[in-house]
RNA sequence: GGUGAGGUGGAUGAGUGGCUGAAAUCAGUAGUUUGCUAAACUGCCGUACGGGUUAAACUGUACCGCGGGUUCGAAUCCCGCCCUCACCGCCA
């Protein structure tokens, strides 16, 4: 959540920029410093009040301690006097807490300097292009073909285990999520990550710090008899790791990189975008997570894009990155790129992974912070992005490098994945 | 699942109703001393929200797993919950 010191202090700014996030409810701005102004006031007095209440106590203490039982009993009379006005201040103080803070996280994150104005994912914007499109042969598949001709994902069966968007890999599908996931953690373990592997249920407090409660609970799939929530991404639990800690100072930037199931309920996706691996409800993904100075998270933003880059240029895939404009960008996230593959049967363009840089707003709720050379509290500034998600690749991989003969495995993953060719 | 013990500041750990926001030790940090390193000595050293100040100083309140309760007063007593550890049972 936004911190209220800068709606304070740059309210027209903030509004402005809210706008560029089609973000309509300018008016919760005021109400939010309205309500910060009457919890104060409440906060004043009753500290007052409380004061004291505690003095007086200690008072009786004393005179208890000399024998003087009647001056006590009347000291007692003033203190329940002074606790009957306290209640209503009490009463009220928890309520506007309440509600401010439940208006507050409504406020999504701001969208930094260079974002793109604009609404949808049209108007995002290709910041480059790598990589070349391939030229298929005569007959090519599209992937959702390709996995059953060489029947290595069966749908059919996922489904019948569990349900739509469960797929079951095969024989060589298993082995490829498995080189793919392997092949993503020494990459980025490589540039100086800590492997992770969390656990794959979190609790509603893990859930609601990095923003997917409460807005975004329908989302996840819900373990009510235990509290617990199927993790939609090991952000979630890699950034709650260091959730109400002070970290120090030299030990930023923390970064970490993590493998994970996926699990998403994708409520209300239909139509031909969910086809094949295109969109799933369970699937695997590489994360990488950043914990940074407040000065330094667009350069660490910067970093992890080129790494992501690198990546996809290893698995030698053509690929384009996107600057999310204001209104596709997520509720959280100041700055996103996206970056999509190349699928080249259904000729599409694929989500393959989101950096974002989500400055303190993560770290906010989350209370991540350091101590500055001044011995300042400060919030951590805090990053994500997939390093990758395997269903897209997978699609992108199998339709890109088909031949009559068999698919081609890039070079970079043939060591793990122990041989050349799928056929 | 059963039984028992326990959750206190970065760590260890004292503290069973007021003198405890919290001993002591370690770690950290600033300084003194010292050829260097090491050691010794001295000061500082929890978080949040307020008041106050140019900034400090100073100052109020809350917080000893979480939530309630008793009391003039709770880390300390009572109730509920969560978690950790040990043993037993079950089990990959």
């Amino acid at each position: 959540m936004l911190q209220l010191h800068v709606l304070r202090q740059d309210t027209a700014g903030v509004k402005a920029r809210l706008s560029k996030k089609h973000f309509a409810d300018l008016d919760l701005v005021d109400a939010i410093i309205a309500l910060d102004d009457e919890r104060k006031k409440l906060q004043l007095s009753f500290d007052n009040n409380q004061s004291v209440v505690n003095s007086t106590s200690k008072e009786i203490g004393a005179l208890m301690a000399k024998g003087q039982k009647e001056e006590a009993e009347t000291k007692k009379g003033e203190v329940a006097a002074l606790k009957a006005t306290l209640q209503p201040i009490t009463e009220r103080l928890a309520i506007v807490e309440k509600q401010l803070h439940d208006e507050l996280v409504k406020l999504p994150n701001l969208p930094a300097e260079g974002v793109p104005m604009g609404k949808t994912p049209e108007d995002n914007m290709v910041v480059r292009e790598g990589g070349t499109k391939p030229a298929l042969h005569e007959g090519a598949l599209p992937h959702w073909d390709l996995i059953k001709k060489y029947d290595i994902i069966d749908f059919e069966l996922g489904a019948k285990i569990t349900g739509s968007g469960f797929p079951l890999y095969k024989g060589q599908g298993a082995k490829l999520q498995r080189a793919l996931v392997q092949y993503f953690l020494d990459f980025n373990t490589a540039a100086g990550y800590t492997e992770f592997l969390p656990p794959f249920m979190v609790n509603e407090a893990s859930a609601y710090g990095t923003g997917q409660l409460p807005d975004k609970e329908g989302q996840m799939y819900h373990m009510p008899a235990d509290g617990f929530y199927m993790i939609p991404t090991s952000e979630v639990p890699v950034t709650n790791i260091f959730r109400d800690d002070i970290v120090k100072e030299t030990s930023l930037p923390i970064k970490m990189t993590a493998y994970s199931p996926c699990f998403r309920r994708e409520a209300g996706s239909f139509g031909k975008d969910v086809r094949g691996l295109n969109r799933v409800h369970q699937f695997e993904k590489v994360e990488i997570v950043q914990l940074t100075h407040p000065d330094k998270s667009y350069e660490a933003h910067t970093e992890m894009v080129l790494h992501i880059e690198k990546l996809l240029q290893s698995l030698e895939l053509p690929y384009r990155v996107l600057a999310l404009c204001g209104g596709d960008m997520s509720f959280t996230s100041a700055l996103t790129y996206d970056f999509e593959v190349y699928s080249a049967a259904q000729e599409r363009w694929l989500e393959v992974s989101s950096v974002s840089n989500f400055e303190a707003y993560q770290t906010n709720r989350m209370k991540i912070r350091f101590k500055d050379e001044k011995g300042k509290t400060q919030l951590v500034h805090s990053l994500n992005g997939s390093s990758l998600a395997l269903p897209r690749i997978v699609a992108s991989l199998l339709e890109n490098n088909q031949t009559p003969e068999g698919i081609n495995i890039p070079k970079v993953l043939q060591p793990y994945f122990g041989a050349a060719v799928i056929g």
